[in-house]
DNA sequence: GCCAACGTTGGC
DNA sequence: GCCAACGTTGGC
């Protein structure tokens, strides 16, 4: 099993929107990068949902994913701010996955808080510049943050 | 709201 | 296939 991390802005789409909807398809991906980590997800994989543009932004809980990677239609929809004439129903350029929600935590781990820890610094969000929307993150980062919610 | 960092596009 | 110009992301 596999460990993620999954931006969001809360501002179009939070933690509490899924906790309330309680699954949602992870759509609107349009980075190749960001789509093969899509593609490459297995059923079961755990997620941390990340706020980005957020004061401050942060790690706000877990998702775990219920649907494998299948056709992103809102790109084949022209009034969506995400489509992309180039993905057809035969030929499908974007995807996306189901995630479900697990958990939100009692509070919010900031990056400044990420940045600071060790064991975090190759983390792929603590890292200058990264703007991956969908990061994978190893066994050892997934328990090291799990710690700071105890400490 | 600014702008650095990054990804993509397209002229050559 | 290089790379300048452009658009976007996201911390600050």
């Amino acid at each position: 099993m596999s460990c993620w991390l999954l931006k969001s802005e809360p501002e179009v789409f939070s933690i509490d929107d899924l906790r309330s909807k309680r699954v949602e398809g992870w759509d609107g991906v349009r980075n190749y990068q960001a789509r093969n980590y899509l593609k490459s997800m297995r059923k079961g994989d755990r997620a941390f949902f990340y706020h980005s543009r957020e004061k401050p932004p942060g790690i706000v809980g877990i998702c775990k994913v219920v649907r494998i990677a299948y056709p992103d239609d809102t790109a084949s929809d022209p009034t969506s701010p995400h489509y992309d004439p180039r993905h057809t129903a035969e030929n499908p350029v974007w995807f996306r996955v189901d995630v479900e929600f697990v958990e939100k935590f009692p509070r919010l781990l900031s990056l400044d808080v990420l940045k600071a820890t060790r064991g975090l610094e190759q983390m792929v969000v603590t890292r200058k510049g990264s703007r991956l929307s969908v990061q994978p993150v190893t066994a050892k980062e997934w328990k090291t943050v799990l710690k700071l919610l105890k400490s």
